[in-house]
DNA sequence: GATGAATGAGTGTTCATTCAT
DNA sequence: TATGAATGAACACTCATTCAT
């Protein structure tokens, strides 16, 4: 995938050579810390921060061990550069939602089915979440612009909130931020606890079928919850 | 069960010496197990299987590196101890539940209220679980006993939903395990989540009154979910 | 076999109460004995000083780990007692022949027999010889009584040799150290290197017709060595 | 082979700074091999596999100890590279000789006190033979080229008997795989057993005097075996 | 004479990181 | 930018031996 793309742009005519080359160079450098990135993402969210080998990264990776510490200083940058990224990419997408058009309570309906996709199709963001977790945060303090993206998704739920009340479907007393949590919570869980849960009760929580149920029994206990 | 044995030698009369001495040896070697468990149930709980240290755990037991060995056979074998040892614990607890008397609406409430408080009280337990979860539920899946304790609580879940059916107070198409997954979700995340999502919205979701306020919503949107 | 012999005693009429318990307490004491240096010799014979480990002797035992250093002081002492024992079994067995009667040639065609026989159904001394090899004799060196019991075979040897030269047989500078040197070099080698040897050459020269293929030519050998 | 493409680099013109850089790197690199064979070897001659510390060849060695890992992996690896080299030396030696154009009987005559004197001069392989035997060459199966090297061995016996039995000299029933082993017996058990057997009869037979004496009646025994 | 518990020094191995080129 | 070699601290684990009873 990374060495079409490069592929590709060596074969396009080109204006200059010195061009060409810092272009090339420049992409080749791009590609390098994408595709390191995307390795790290895959075996920290697999084995953890104090589990993951960066000989291990590095052996996925296209290039080499020397170039993670070229690109990245050590493991801890690494993985803190994994953990922005996959924060960068859940706000990316919720920022794409558009949900002015419909009803609030279709609105709302929409935005927790899709928060339950977003988590059900990136189990990798979600391990990586309760590895945060576990290390307190810590890291994650470190990660520039996270407090920033996270406010939008508050302020799109107090639009959908503010639709409802004025509509007199929702009630007047629902607290945005409480509302989000209660439906991360929800969405999280059939990912996060997946293995230990299907494990006791010897049933797949996972299985695209049991999601399907899952998400809707979700979905409606959001609805039922801010409904008067 | 240690400590039951432990009691039960201590509330008699012994009727020799040497059985004196041999129940002591013993209690000292149960004693010396449980401490270990208790150490490492910290270590691992705060830096997951891979991040725990043998050695830091030996330091901070009342006894040697060696006798991790000695007892439990290695790194590993010592974790499977702890989780083990910890959901004994948590299904100890729901047993000890007894809500018979009440209504089937106020029985539910007591139950989630008295979840929400447990997976308040013991976040090493929630940490280890999340551990567990990014293990793939490996360890779990060797410890045995888990399964059965688990059963009690769908059983008496099933119960108070009957009993709610009937009283005209439930939904009749209520599956134990469904609202039982409602429940631990919801509980869960308030304590596995607590640092990521506080970081994010700048606000300590795990303080004792957003605790408190969290408490009574979560146990709200139980029982209107389950509501006819 | 330690067990049925300790069995028969006990069942035996005894004389007096004390004299009983002393001598099965005498008793016990020398099987045990007994007992710990034939499960010790397997395990240092298969794996060597290094490799044996005191645990898995004790573990083979009828006895403890305690009991090895109440007898025998420790893992090089035990090691010693080994190595003592099986050369006193040789000496005592190659003590038993008597070739007087028997012609010079036939008496030498004999030993020779009788010495490859030995090594073969004892590898685990050959084994214990090598070893001893290996840690350049150090521990031979302090077990006592080695010296003279292997004069004995020397002596055994000269009293063939005179025979043989005096019935104009033998040659009449044959030295019976280096006639033993022979018979041991070509005994002991179909034993000491049948892995290596029976890898290397995909054949193994330890099977039973193999060995009986052998056994006469190393007679052989050894007789035209000596012929005049 | 080492050492081959080093001297052959260094006889050689080099084209180009860049090339040299490579080889002279390459060669420190297999120097730091070679280097550690070299300690490892004669630490596991005489301590054998279990009793030879990794902390101590390292010591001993140029490098350190993190390298034997980098470049053989693991104890038992190295082991089994200083096997297959020690195998590779002899056999190398082996392949020098050429006896073409004697008699028979002084072809096989300089073949045993070539042997015999291959032996003596490498009692470091000899001990390493020993303790693959304890450990029943199980590390020499894993141990590639060895049959084929051997096979060599076993032909040029072959020739030599062929040459004997056409000129009259030797029996007609000799098989060379036969022969080879009592030609090893002979010439191993010198060195073998040298310390036990100097210690039980008192007199050193690893000396330079005992040993020529010894060579002369090894050649005899083994023409005196094969002579019709 | 016998047993389970305990110990400290050591033993093989792995890790993130840096160096030389 | 890139690569193979090198490093030292740390890591999980084992051993022969001893203690308390």
């Amino acid at each position: 995938m990374y060495q079409n793309s490069h592929i590709l742009v060596e074969g396009l005519p080109v204006p200059s050579y010195s061009k060409e080359r810092a272009d090339a160079r420049k992409n080749d450098s791009e590609e390098t810390r994408a595709n390191i990135i995307e390795v790290a993402t895959r075996e920290f969210s697999d084995k953890g921060l104090a589990g993951a080998r960066i000989d291990e990264i590095a052996d996925k990776t296209n290039s080499s061990k020397r170039m993670i510490y070229y690109y990245f200083g050590g493991k801890d940058e690494l993985y803190r550069a994994v953990l922005e990224r996959s924060y960068a990419n859940i706000r990316e997408r919720e920022i794409v939602e558009n949900f002015e058009a419909l009803p609030a309570d279709e609105a709302l309906a929409a935005h927790v089915a899709h928060t339950f996709d977003y988590h059900a199709s990136h189990p990798e963001f979600i391990r990586l979440v309760m590895n945060e977790n576990i290390h307190r945060a810590e890291h994650l303090q470190h990660v520039s612009g996270i407090k920033d993206r996270n406010q939008m998704v508050i302020a799109s739920l107090q639009a959908i909130i503010d639709k409802g009340v004025t509509a007199g479907l929702f009630r007047h007393d629902i607290d945005p931020v409480d509302l989000h949590m209660s439906i991360s919570a929800l969405c999280f869980f059939n990912v996060s606890n997946r293995h230990t849960f299907s494990t006791i009760f010897s049933r797949d929580i996972g299985a695209p079928d049991a999601m399907a149920r899952r998400r809707e029994q979700v979905v409606a206990m959001i609805l039922k919850s801010v409904r008067v």
